[in-house]
DNA sequence: GTCTATAGAGCGATAGAC
DNA sequence: GTCTATCGCTCTATAGAC
């Protein structure tokens, strides 16, 4: 029971979705529940209904906000890396796997068919924002648009995968270095970039 | 209510693991359910608990099954793919992308932190296998035993994260060819293990 | 705008009949 | 070895009080 006397929050969207970021990195999409949120927050679990009409309309907010700081994250990498075009790019893909490997939410989420559903306007914006990123990164260093285009896909598996094994164990489990995951990406992108 | 009268399978457990097995890449590991699956072989929700413990126990079962399937794949696909060393182990790791594509089941699941904790010997043993038949592949490419061990976990992160992001409908948004999941990861692992 | 309370559904797992 | 029936839990979503 957790409304003991009135809640009031100020900005329950915001908390919501903030909150749910880091219930989104801990669970993943399938297990994201409004309930738990509700709980974590501190509401009852009828109080985001007001805000989001469901759960997916929640769910694809908070996917907007963590697509909106991935863009961000992978501009940062990308800044601190210097002026070097291969290493910008490899760098970005490390920050990447960093970041699904951190909050749980990538390009999947992003694009998850459950969320399209929803034609959001925002949701759509912020997930071009992170493809624009990357794409603006691999022009430097391919000058075919269709090989950059094959690039970043090519590395956004990688980093993907990377994220998604370490998540699930698969890399603590047979580690070959001490390395950490946005490194090994890092280094793995670099490869496939030279070659 | 399935159960009109008596049923009679003959083999119960081979029908679940294999029923399972579609079930899985269907729905993936977080959604997969008992009485879902009792439900499409067609016997009580009760029955499948006779012969597994437990939900986990059952779905190590299946991703055993998968597992030795996945390894009888990656083999084929190399012997299929001719002398060249490296050929072979891009055809593997092709291979390994368009699996996990088909059937929802990777290294992610026979890994996954939850069916580690049974110590299934039989999970732990085809899991190994697959490994086993990357590593063999890949010291074919790289003399140095810690460089082969780096690589395949490159290319299983690439063809991991080619498959989920295929399953989430990613790369069909962005489609830059034609070209189906599997020739694209083997076009990348190719790639990769040319850097 | 938030609460309490509730309907309705699905799942994991068990008990007991056959 | 399978069935029917059931408990207890969690979740989504809504209704109505405040």
């Amino acid at each position: 029971m957790p409304g003991r006397g009135r809640y009031h929050h100020g900005d329950l969207p915001a908390a919501l979705v903030g909150a749910g970021l880091g219930l989104l990195g801990e669970v993943g999409p399938a297990g994201f529940s409004v309930a738990e949120l509700a709980r974590r927050v501190g509401v009852s679990t009828a109080a985001p209904y007001r805000h989001f009409g469901d759960r997916d309309r929640l769910l694809a907010a908070i996917a907007t906000r963590a697509a909106a700081e991935l863009a961000a994250a992978l501009q940062a990498a990308a800044r601190d890396a210097g002026p070097d075009p291969a290493e910008r790019l490899a760098a970005a893909t490390g920050a990447y796997a960093g970041f699904v490997t951190a909050h749980g939410v990538g390009l999947d989420v992003v694009f998850t068919p459950a969320l399209r559903r929803l034609d959001d306007e925002d949701l759509a914006r912020a997930g071009r924002a992170v493809m624009d990123e990357l794409i603006g990164l691999a022009r430097e260093v391919r000058t075919s648009p269709a090989e950059a285009l094959r690039l970043v896909e090519q590395l956004v598996a990688l980093a993907h995968g990377y994220a998604t094994l370490d998540r699930d164990g698969f890399l603590t489990a047979d580690r070959v270095t001490d390395e950490d995951t946005p490194t090994r990406a890092t280094r793995a992108a670099r490869a496939m970039i030279g070659a």
